[in-house]
This record gives C-alpha cells, sequence and structure tokens, in this order.
DNA sequence: TTGTCGGCCTTTGGCCGACAA
DNA sequence: TTGTCGGCCAAAGGCCGACAA
C-alpha cells in the first residue's frame, strides 16, 4: 500500500471520558449500533447546525410541507457552533440510538478544550443479519463459527455437548443470558436457551442484524440494528409536529441570544445537519454545477454502504424561508434505480464529486436525451472503503480544487488511467481518475474499451425519467399513490432455464418491456407476436397470470418474477 | 327527588364530529379511557390556554425546574383563544387517550360558529378493575353478572355451557375477539378465549381496567384504562425538553401575530391549562385568600373519583418568568395523606371553596398539625355525572361568590343537607351546595356525617415524603470518531469441484472481482474472453443467474455463492 | 459451514369445576 | 356473586440431530 495509514480490520474506537470499561464498551456497541455511516461530530469541534435539517428529522421524509413552515425568527439557516458535549443513548421502547448533541453558538471570546485520552482497547465483535431460522420458532440463534471461536470463551470439547453460558448486557444495561451450545451434525456454535426471550424482547425480525460485543476484560454487551428506512412512530402526543419546528428554531435563536447552550437529538438515519465547518467549507468551494456528476453513500438492507450515483439538475435554494440556505438546494437526478428510498434533494457535504472534467461521462451526460438503446447499466463504484477519512478527503479536494498539488495516490493514477484506458482490458483493474471503474453488464464482453462506451447507445436508463420515489408520488398521487411501490428492485425473468433479471421501473409500459425482454433472450419481435412464446408471470401472492391484464404500475407492483414459455 | 335535573346513570356524551356511528361509538369510548374528570373544552368555546401548564405537561411533575426556565418572548401567561377543533386521539403503543385541540387567538372581529346536533344513541357500557385471577395464568375474565346481562347478547342457556363470540374493536380499530360462557359452580360470566391475547397485547396489569361499551347497533368496542400516575416514558429522541419548552411559547406567539391556529396536545392526566373563560373569571372572582379553605378532585386508583380538602397557605405567582400569573399561585397544604400524588401549588380553577365559614371543618384544620392518628381515608364522590355542565357551575358560582341571589334549586338544599347529613343515607341522593354528593363507594357506608370526619385519627402514611421524580443525571460521555468499515463478508466461489472463498467488499465492481478470480483459479484473462468460462452466481432466493445484470451492489447484496462454469 | 426441518419432550396455555369469601 | 385454585388436556416452547445447500 503506498498509504501510511494504516488500516485495522478491527475498528478502532476512543472512549473520550474514561469512565472504565462500561462507558468504553457501551460507546463501542453504541457506535456498532449506529451504523459505519453516522458522521458524528466531536467534542470542541467546531460545526455548522442547520435547523432546517434538524426539522426535517422529525418527519423523516425530506420533502414534508413542514419544512415549509415559516420560521418566527428571522435566523440564519446555518449556525455556526461549537460542540460542547455528546452523549450517546438509547430510546427505552425501540432500541434506535440516537446522540444528544449540545452546541454553543460560536463567539470569539469562547475558547473551547477538549480531552483527548487515548483509550482503545481490544474489543472483539460480530454482527450477523437474523435469518428466518434464527427468529424461528425453534428459538435457536446459530453462530457463524469464526464470530464464536473470536468472540466467546472457549468451550471444553472434552464434553459430549458442551455448553456454557453468556451473559451480556444492552445499551440499558439490561442483562441478557444466552446458553451457548456445540451440537448437530454436522457440530455448529448455537444460542439456545435465552435467545427467544431476546428476539420478542426486542421485536426482531428476520433482516435485523443482532450485535456481539466482547471487552478485553471478557464482559460481553448485545445489541441489534432494525432494517435500515422502516419508519419510527413517533406519535408523541405532547407536542404537534408545528410546535416542535418553532422548538428548533426558537432553541437556536435563544441560544444565541443568550450564549447559552442548547440540545439537539441527531439520529444515525437522519440527514447530516451538523456539519463539520471545515467539511463544508470544502464542500462549497468544490464549486458544484448544474450537471456536475457525484456519488453518495447509502446504507444498504444489512451494514453494507451502497454508493449510488447521480446529476445535479438544479441548484437553488428550494425552501421560501430560508434565503440563500445551503441545506438541500441540490437537486439530483439519479443514475439507476434502488431499493432504498434516496432524496431527490440533497445537500453539497453529502455528496462527492465524480470524475467532474472527463469527457467520456460529459458526453454520456449529452448523449442521454438522444440515444435510447442500450441495455445496460453504468455502475460505478467508488471510494469504497475509507472514504470519509477527512485526510482523504481533503487531500482529494486541495487536488481538485485549490493549487495542484499532487496527490500520488489520487491523481497520478488518475493521469495514468485516462491514458491507459482504450487499450487496458485484460488482468489489471480498469481506472479512471484512480477509481476503478467497471461497466457491468449481462453476457456481453464487459471490459471494452471506454471508447466503446461513448460509441454505444444510451438506455432508457438515462432518460430524464425521474426515478425519485418521493417525485413519483408527487406526481401520481390522485391516480396510482398507492398502487406504487417504493421497492423498486430487479425482477426475474425465466426463460427455459435461464434467468435474467431486470428493473421494471426503467420501463414506460408493457411495450417497452417486452421489446426489452427481447432484445435480453435474443428473440426480437417474437413476444409481440404472441405465437410462440407465452409471457406470464407470479404475483406477490404466488399465482400465476398473465401478463397484460393489469395496469402497468399495478403490474410492477405485484410481480415477483417473470416467466416466458413456449406455447 | 328534589332536583328537575335528570341524572343518568349512564353518561350522555356528545360526538364532536357526527360521522356516523363509528365517529359517535369511537367518541363514546375515548372519554370512557380518558376517564370521568376530563373536562374537555368545546369546539367555539372561548377559553384561556396556559402555555406553563402546556409545560409541565412535558414532564409530568409539577415541579420541574423547566417551568423556571425563561421564556424567550415577552407572552402574556393566559391566551385567549377560539376552540376552533378537537381531534380524540390515541397514542398507537400505550393506548394513551390525549385530546389534538386548534386554538385560534380571540381577535373582536373572529365569529366562531359550532355545530351542535344531538346525536345520542343509547350505549351500554361497564368497565372493570382487573383481578389477579383476571391476568392470571389461567386467562379467564370474570365479567359482573349485571355488565354480562346489560351490555352482552343474551346467551342460549338451553345449552349445557353456552357461549357465543363477542367481537369487538379497541380504539385503533383493531379487532379483537372474546369468547363469552357461562359455566363453574356457581355459573358465571367469562370472556375465556381471546382474553389473554388482549391482555398481552395491552400489556394490562392488575389494577388496570377493562373498558367494554356496545352501541345500539349491537356494535362492541373495548378499550383499557391504565392505572393512574404511572410515568409515560415519552423518551421522545427527537426534540429536547427545553426546546419543546420553547415551542409551545413560539407557537403560541406565532399564532398571536399571524393570527393562525395553533395545535396543542392535552391529556387526560394533565393539569387543566386549557380552561373556559367563563369559569376561569369566576374562579378568579371568588377571591380565595390565604387560608381559604378548598376541595380539589382527584383520581383514584380505579374509575373513582377522590376529593381532599386543603387549605391555601400562601397566594403568589411563583414563577420567576411568569409575572402575574395565575398558573398554580395557590400554595396550599392538605388536610389528609393520600396514596396519589398531589400538587402543592395549585391553579383557581382547579379547586372548589369548602365550606369557609364552617366551624367545623376550620377546626379540623387548626387540629391538623397536631393531630395525626386518623386510619382511614374519606372518599367522597361528587359530580358523578355531568358536574362539569358550566349551567350549574356557574349557578353555583353566583350563590356563593356574588351577592346573595338566592337560587332554589342549590341554595335550599345546601341548607337543608347540611341539616340532615347525619341522617339521611337511604333512597335520595345526599345534596351539598346544591351538587348531588353521590359517595359511591360500594360495600362501605360513606354517607357518615361531616364530623365523624374530625374525629378520626390521622396515619402514619402523613410524611413529608418527596414525590417528585428526580431526573436522573447521566453523566457526560465524550466521544471520538474512527472510521469503521463492518462489510467484511466472505463469498464462496465454486469452479470445478474447487471452492474459494473471496470477500466482494474488497472489490471495487465487477472488473476487479473478474481479475481476481481470475489469478484466484490461475485462468488469467480467460474469464474476460467470455469464450471459454461462465460466470454465473446463486442469489439470495436460491435461483442461479448471469453475473453482471445487477447494480454491483446489489450483486453484493445478494450473492450467495459464485459458480465459474466451462461453456 | 450454515440454514431449515422433523422428532420428541417439557412448559405453558387454557378450559373446566370446586370451594370459599 | 365473584375471586382463586387444582385438575386436565392441548398447544407452544424449546432442545436435539438429520439433511441439504
Amino acid at each position: 500500500m503506498a498509504n501510511n495509514q494504516t488500516m485495522n480490520a478491527q475498528p478502532k474506537f476512543r472512549g473520550i471520558r474514561t469512565e472504565g470499561v462500561n462507558r468504553y464498551l457501551y460507546d463501542q456497541l453504541w457506535k456498532l449500533c449506529a451504523g459505519p455511516l453516522f458522521d458524528l461530530p466531536k467534542i470542541g469541534e467546531e460545526v455548522y447546525y442547520f435547523p432546517q435539517g434538524n426539522i426535517e428529522q422529525l418527519v423523516a421524509s425530506a420533502n414534508d410541507n413542514l419544512c415549509q413552515l415559516k420560521p418566527i425568527f428571522d435566523i440564519s439557516s446555518r449556525i455556526h457552533c461549537n460542540v460542547i458535549s455528546i452523549k450517546l443513548k438509547v430510546e427505552t421502547n425501540t432500541d434506535e440510538v440516537y446522540a444528544k448533541v449540545s452546541l454553543l453558538p460560536c463567539s470569539p471570546e469562547v475558547e473551547i478544550t477538549f480531552p483527548n485520552d487515548n483509550n482503545e482497547q481490544n474489543i472483539k465483535y460480530f454482527t450477523k443479519v437474523l435469518t428466518a431460522s434464527d427468529i424461528g420458532p425453534h428459538g435457536d440463534f446459530i453462530l457463524f463459527k469464526k464470530d464464536a471461536i473470536e468472540c466467546l470463551p472457549p468451550l471444553d470439547m472434552s464434553q459430549l455437548i458442551p455448553s456454557q453460558e453468556i451473559v451480556a448486557k444492552d445499551l440499558h444495561d439490561h442483562v441478557w443470558k444466552f446458553k451457548h451450545t456445540f451440537r448437530g451434525t454436522p457440530k455448529r456454535h448455537l444460542f439456545t436457551s435465552g435467545w427467544k426471550e431476546f428476539v420478542k424482547g426486542k421485536s426482531l425480525a428476520v433482516g435485523d442484524s443482532f450485535v456481539f460485543l466482547r471487552g478485553e476484560n471478557g464482559e460481553s454487551r448485545v445489541g441489534i440494528r432494525k432494517t435500515s428506512h422502516q419508519q419510527s412512530d413517533m406519535s408523541s402526543s405532547v407536542i404537534s409536529k408545528e410546535s416542535m419546528h418553532h422548538g428548533f428554531i426558537a432553541s437556536a435563536s435563544n441560544a444565541i441570544h443568550t450564549k447559552c447552550m442548547f440540545d439537539v437529538f441527531y439520529k444515525p438515519k437522519s440527514s447530516k445537519f451538523i456539519v463539520n465547518c471545515d467539511k463544508f467549507l470544502d464542500a462549497v468551494n468544490m464549486k458544484f454545477n448544474t450537471s456536475s456528476r457525484f456519488t453518495m453513500k447509502f446504507e444498504g438492507h444489512d451494514f453494507n454502504e451502497i454508493i449510488y450515483s447521480g446529476t445535479i439538475v438544479k441548484m437553488e435554494d428550494f425552501s421560501i424561508y430560508w434565503k440563500g440556505s445551503e441545506w438541500r438546494n441540490l437537486q439530483v437526478q439519479w443514475d439507476e434505480a434502488a431499493t432504498i428510498p434516496r432524496p431527490n434533494k440533497v445537500s453539497l457535504w453529502e455528496i462527492e464529486p465524480l470524475i467532474p472534467s472527463s469527457n467520456i461521462l460529459k458526453s454520456v451526460i449529452q448523449n442521454n436525451k438522444r440515444q435510447r438503446e442500450i441495455n445496460e447499466f453504468v455502475f460505478l463504484n467508488l471510494f469504497h472503503n475509507e472514504t470519509n477519512d477527512s485526510k482523504n478527503l481533503s487531500g482529494w479536494l486541495m487536488s481538485y480544487a485549490g493549487p495542484i498539488i499532487s496527490k500520488p495516490d489520487y491523481n497520478d493514477q488518475m493521469v495514468q488511467s485516462t491514458k491507459e484506458n482504450s487499450t487496458t482490458n485484460a488482468s489489471s483493474s480498469f481506472r479512471l481518475f484512480g477509481v476503478d471503474l467497471t461497466a457491468s453488464s449481462k453476457a456481453r464482453d464487459v471490459l471494452e474499451p471506454l471508447e466503446s462506451y461513448q460509441k454505444n447507445k444510451t438506455s432508457e436508463i438515462f432518460e430524464e425519467e425521474n426515478l425519485d420515489q418521493t417525485q413519483a408520488v408527487t406526481s401520481l398521487t390522485e391516480i396510482q399513490r398507492k398502487e406504487l411501490s417504493f421497492t423498486t428492485s430487479s425482477t426475474k425473468v425465466h426463460m427455459e432455464g435461464v434467468t435474467r433479471t431486470v428493473d421494471l421501473t426503467v420501463f414506460d409500459g408493457y411495450n417497452h418491456m417486452i421489446v426489452e425482454l427481447e432484445k435480453l433472450f435474443n428473440i426480437e419481435g417474437k413476444l409481440h407476436m404472441h405465437s410462440q412464446w407465452k409471457l406470464t408471470f407470479k404475483d406477490h401472492e404466488g399465482d400465476m397470470m398473465l401478463v397484460g391484464d393489469d395496469p402497468w404500475p399495478k403490474f410492477c407492483n405485484i410481480v415477483k418474477e417473470i416467466v416466458i414459455s413456449s406455447k
């Protein structure tokens, strides 16, 4: 590795205030439950606080009209603060983690010093996405072998069925006990007694994650993570949403005038409304433009990060009452469909530029309205690891926005790849601006030189179709709001033993789909004929039905898989 | 009966909004769950809104320091409003009922008209405080005989064990089913099947109440009431208490200035912070003084009302920042000990004067600091029905506070009852100050003469116990952040009987993966060629598919194993 | 290695009357 | 009339290996 920064398989956490092992393990567990994407500020850090984002967190939807409520104060859309304290908390009922951040509006005379102790511990942990068997009536939890060996005390294997009791606390300090055994044929590690109780107590379902953590002293902790993007109820019954809205603004305003601290709650799932000042300024200096290409990280259905790319289509402050606000002032269009909800307006600091000066991709953009024949998606996976590292980022930014200070890791490779992109396609990975550019496709050779890429016709995917869900809802409200499914995943198509997948959301309707299916299976024109092939589908209830009876949006909603069979 | 006012065994509610039977039954059920003491305003009514009380509702404790937070506006402590709308709501998780009240600050030009439909129905209902057997493992609920006969359809008693199914909705419109049987020796009415599920679903405990209601059309409803005074969690995790505090005030202030409506949530348990204007003015005109005697109603451990008496010991506005506020400006001392928490500061409109010139009760006051030997509580159940009727009340007030205009219905009877109270306890109702004093404690004779009150000894329970909830102060946590990478998974790759595993998360995309796979199996370049080898994978649903159709991140998510096979 | 399932035993659920308050 | 309990049978819980992916 060219980079001297060490990469650790195990994350290294730091408890700032050392209150013994308990506090340390608590913090680690909290962070595991919060997920890898949550960008918590540091104590003492200078940040901008965006009240709009705080309001947005209320409603979990970026486009709620609450954000258009007129603020009752003349307050800046971004408030310069120092982070005074951070408390990691967990909701009593749902186990949702959140941070209570105390902010002090910046004034010159205030000097914040903050401690910096290195109290790292060597902790072991694992997470597992729960399967049907883990949840099921039998009450067993299957541990992966490596997890059991790494994270649990060794069993006495001389016994026929070795077992031990694992005692672990959760974030509420509630004690859970699990019987850990090693049995079955073949033998495997299980949690048995106590597991079912845990599942019930935490209301776990398939797809949720179990978090286990063990400190140096042998103390164990357990936590959970619910599958992302499930709405938290919050029917508070104490204060109306409007009053909360006013409350955020009033608190900030009051704090500014009285030079007092105020508290905000910050959740992993919400958009970044507390942003490091430097990071914010860097993002502003990057000078994104309309039609700039960018990437943005999301969290997938388990712990994975997913990076989506898109194009900025409009830049303005969309909220009437926050003039000049940078909050979500970029309207974007996403390249691909997604199984998770994505906003159609983002903030500068949430995104990263994607190949900003590339002729190649510019041409793609320019062509995308005319050319509609390519069948495949283009997926760019950038910065898969450690890209949020501020050192990396600011280094990268310097090389881009500031005077050109060559960063060997990135810029050199960038140039190199640009040069060799027309010939290289064998053993080395294909890199563009130092980033592995992997154009994937179906059965076709995926490693064509970029020129061919350029020459190819663009597919419907690059249409001006707005794939964003919220937008889809607003445009369809009267007609098909309920019929539209938000989970626009890919759908399998079976034909004579061959299975392919298509994304129905990119099709205009039946006709369009049929054309594409014909291309996919090299039976151009023959599906239309109706003489040779029959087009059926299995719906969400498992019934096989003829394609075409339902309205297209409904079809998209209920179809589980498509079958092309010979008559 | 001397009084021409009809007393109904069944309370008469009015559907706030008449939307047919469903709405009506819903409203009735809601009110039963809210309890008899909750004084909901009417639509169109002129009220005073007390922000302090709203803030107080936040913390459930009357003495929380939050109420001493400096308001950020110069806002009146009482805000004259019209009630625009009332929506009866119920919390999703806890079944706690509350009302969303929309208030419009009064301005002279506004004229509110409100509907006044009499859409009463003859509904039957019962409530029962749950016993240990009702909750216990056997899963039976014992109905009182009269309740079963009154509220349930008759059983076919010709059968050996008659039974029927009772279907009832709760406030969420969730359907609950109970098997109603009549068995045992001696025979009694029971809910069996379905009851345990209800108990679990509502997390009922001994002491909670079950509410059952049946409309004219035979539709049934069920509800619950938790025992009073149990803390509702409300760890909202969205907005800090301080911000809520500001939010209430800001909302009201904003509404005043913009002449707009604002919403407040009003819970049965909280103190009256929305008060009818007339009632408020009457209370003010009553001119309570230091050492004035008063009574105040509370809710006991079941549906019963309890009336406690006390003395005003101090009158001033105790909150620093709300000058001249009438909110809880009376400091009081209670005569007797109680099993429920009581505030030591009350508001004028919460109390009623108690026989101010009575020698009898004065002596109670004088004695009450010395005598602490009384062993029993006095439970007086007053005003059980329709007592909040403003006509009754203002009539009552006139006869007391104003120039003595003899109101025959009231004053005469007052005198009369005072005279005859030592003997009357049979069939006629017992009246004090013209109000029907119906002591409804079941088996016990509560109609002792007031003198006995005085003679009783006070119990040890009368201790200066601090009932306030002290907030646990969690210590500061401080954090330093370190990048994490969670995604470490291994995926199997099969090729001609050889199985290897790879970690897909280290690859940038398809191309990178292919290169590495080629290295792994020593077929450099040959996977790229597409001539010799085919790359397929099995997804999470077990289907075999061609690699490349899905976006790379999705592929990583769904791939279970990869197969390289020869063409 | 790990996910799912059937077998089998134990615990709880749940329907009943007895008995007493 | 109504609260609690023991008996009894059925259903669910929970521990196990088999088997297949």
